[in-house]
RNA sequence: GGCGAGGUAGCUCAGGUGGUUAGAGCGCAUGAUUCAUAAUCAUGAGGUCGGGAGUUCAAGUCUCCCUCUCGCUACCA
């Protein structure tokens, strides 16, 4: 649990994918924690190393050149430099940030493939896939498209239908198409590497779930949940023409799999960093820590610890503290319909306000469960805690010096018990501050560390020096000394979280310490010093700033909303296609739900020459109570299918709106049952 | 359906190994104060700890059942 025993720490960050830009749910859940772990640790002057860089491969940014008629290095280009910017102009400290299509790490990557191809960990298997013959190439999941089994969208790609949200497999699809070239796609047998994860399971169950009782529960809760589901084996390699090649004979036209590289990553970017690299990544008293998001846990807790492992000679993480996800407003942050804060527009509307958007993120951050980022929220801890607790701590006593002592920091006189009792609590809150930093709370820690300005405010009110002045300056003297001390400490203390605001307040007072080790120290600033120009360190955001944020956030919501949810219009057909279904009105006789499915009801269809038997996935929506006697459109000749042992001859029309909701079409009560319907 | 994580004051959250009147911040009310960006400080009101049963001298804290939310997974128009 205590690091002590560690000598050096190595802290990586979930390498974001280079396909898009980073939004404040990426700072949130990622990078405002581990920057202000690493920026702790070297305050503290451990060793320390914090890695990032972009994530290059993988099919959607190829998807995402195609469409746009560029090359996936342009598309990675773009985003890189984007989102390093970004990292940068949040303050977010990496040693490096780095890539994955550099060469260093191609040959890091390679290396690791060739060592466990050779020390035969990897299982070969032979699997038919889908082959585009006129454009040569195996086609991944997401260049093929088909009619959904499902619902019928003639748009469904082979990994997912986006129009009813099931996942399925290429294999699915009715009628495929390669969109590379238009053409049929034929099955074609390919040879891929597989990680056998089984393999490895019981050595996983014992290192997760007895040695690192102590991660997160979300984290170590979902190590379990996939241990406990059984652990198979994974492909490494995948037929595609963006990534880094397959590193064996009799491979071409094979990359490795974007999950297989991407972690590797963090270790290409160390060597790219230091020559010295291996002590980070070899050695036992090194402390490698990732930082992720949930959608991260099972690369970083099971395959790439089950990589590491089997390659022999790396050690493995010692703590994966895994973040939930951030909302926006009540919904999940969602980059195709646009409802997100962009760390870039952020910038563009809060100019020079990084340290409120760290801040509010820290102290709202979802460590334990989802949580909510509310733009009131961020207004109301900006101006009752940034501006009324720290900023005004802080203004009232350098205006109380220029005010009484010319901006000279007076000397102290004489300690009261008060006097001695608030020093002495700036140590106390320090090391409650590291307590919760080094076990990851960081709400917690900002939380304490902002009890420092409480603190100063408090003193302020209870020795009253505006009034003491009157009658005995030399008491002041003291007050405004520990007042200072308490600002200096305040440098320290808040330095990992609000690292631009802290080196202004320093330029206020015009002092230059950094080191951790200095808190509690009751003469930061010597009698005598001179403190520098000082101007306010956080303002006030105003309604109209916050509502401006909202309206763009719904703005966005209603263009790229409800209207382009709906399905796109389906390709012209004749009279003819249509009188081939034989659609007729029916009435429900008896409905139950099919026991252990979440969606699934059994019904008998009254269509009046017959009884039906049909099976329909609308539990979610209807209580089978409900519905005996309903009407009902019933598509009659349908082929039967057997779901779950029930043999379901014919469906029932449903209308589904946008979010999903599924409404029986009925005949009108006059419409008899099975009147044909055309 | 299976697995996992959650459901604690109006809001956001803390609550090692069960033990006196369940905590914090914000919000709210009242009072104090004016050095300060009408900021600050003090006091107070507010909780059947999702519901039920059980173990125990004693449960927010352990066991079981139920319920709601989220994630993964299965099944599925």
């Amino acid at each position: 649990m205590t690091p002590k025993h560690f000598k050096r720490y190595l802290v990586t960050s979930a390498l974001p994918y280079a396909n898009g830009p980073l939004h404040l749910g990426h700072l949130a859940g990622v990078y405002v924690p581990s920057d202000i772990y690493v920026r702790y640790l070297r305050q503290r002057g451990r060793e320390v190393i914090s890695i990032c860089g972009s994530d290059e491969h993988g099919v959607p940014i190829t998807l995402k050149a195609r469409n746009e008629g560029i090359s996936p290095q342009e598309v990675v280009n773009r985003y890189h430099e984007l989102n390093k910017k970004a990292f940068r102009d949040f303050g977010i400290s990496f040693d490096i940030y780095s890539r994955t299509s550099n060469r260093i790490h191609y040959e890091t990557a390679s290396e690791i493939f060739k060592t466990l191809y050779d020390k035969d960990v990897f299982v070969e298997k032979t699997s038919e896939q889908y082959y585009d013959e006129e454009a040569a190439t195996f086609l991944a999941d997401r260049y093929i498209t088909g009619t959904c089994p499902h619902c019928g969208n003639p748009g469904a790609y082979g990994d997912q239908c986006e129009q009813c949200g099931t996942s399925l497999s290429p294999t699915d699809l009715i009628n495929p198409v390669s969109t590379i070239s238009g053409s049929q796609p034929v099955l074609k047998e390919t040879r891929h590497w597989y990680l056998p994860l089984d393999r490895y399971e019981p050595w996983l169950r014992q290192w997760i779930l007895e040695q690192h009782r102590e991660w997160k529960p979300n984290v170590y809760g979902q190590c379990k949940s996939w241990l406990d589901q059984g652990l198979q084996p994974r492909a490494v390699s995948r037929d595609l023409d963006w990534g880094i090649p397959v590193p064996v004979e009799n491979s071409e036209g094979k990359v490795l799999y974007v999950w297989f590289d991407a972690p590797i990553g963090y270790i290409s970017a160390t060597k790219e960093l230091t020559p010295d690299w291996e002590k980070y990544w070899k050695d036992k008293e090194t402390r490698l820590v990732h930082f992720i998001g949930k959608d991260n846990i099972v690369f970083h807790c099971i395959i790439f610890p089950t990589i590491l492992k089997a390659e022999g000679s790396y050690i493995l993480p010692d703590n994966v503290p895994a973040n939930e996800f951030l909302n926006l407003e009540n919904d999940k942050i969602s980059t195709s319909r646009n409802w997100a804060v962009w760390l870039h527009e952020y910038l563009e509307d809060f100019p020079g306000k990084q340290d409120v958007l760290r801040y509010v993120l820290c102290a709202n951050a979802p460590e334990n469960k989802d949580n909510d980022f509310t733009w009131k929220d961020f207004q109301s801890r900006n101006n009752n805690e940034l501006v009324a607790i720290l900023g005004n701590f802080v203004n009232r006593t350098i205006v109380l010096t220029h005010k009484y002592f010319d901006g000279i920091v007076p000397e102290i006189t004489a300690l009261t018990g008060q006097d001695k009792a608030v020093l002495e609590e700036i140590s106390t809150i320090a090391s409650g501050v590291e307590q919760s930093l080094e076990l990851f709370r960081f709400r917690e820690a900002v939380q304490k560390a902002m009890d420092l300005a409480r603190l100063g405010n408090k003193y302020l009110a209870e020795t009253e020096p505006w009034k003491v002045i009157k009658t005995d300056a030399e008491r002041v003297r003291t007050i405004l000394n520990i007042s200072l001390q308490i600002t200096a400490n305040l440098t320290l203390l808040l330095d990992p979280f609000l690292p631009f605001s802290m080196e202004k307040l320093r330029g206020f007072i015009q002092f230059e310490g950094r080191s951790w080790e200095l808190i509690g120290t009751p003469d930061l600033l010597k009698a005598g010093h001179m403190l520098g120009k000082a101007s306010l360190l956080f303002e006030k955001i105003e309604d109209e700033q916050i509502q401006a944020q909202l309206d763009k956030l719904m703005k966005n919501r209603t263009e790229n909303g409800e209207t382009e949810q709906l399905p796109a219009p389906k390709e012209e057909i004749t009279f003819d296609d249509f009188t081939r279904m034989d659609l007729r009105s029916g009435t429900i006789l008896e409905a139950e739900k099919v026991p252990k499915t979440k969606k699934l009801i059994k019904m008998v269809v009254d269509l009046g020459f017959e009884q039906r038997t049909i099976v329909s996935g609308i539990a979610e929506y209807y209580e089978a109570e409900t519905l005996p006697g309903k009407k009902v459109t019933v598509l009659a000749n349908l082929t039967p299918r057997t779901i779950r042992g029930i043999e379901s001859k014919g469906m029932i029309l449903l209308s589904e709106n946008p979010e999903g909701t599924l409404h029986f079409v009925e005949p009108s009560a006059e419409a008899k049952n099975g009147a044909a319907i055309n």
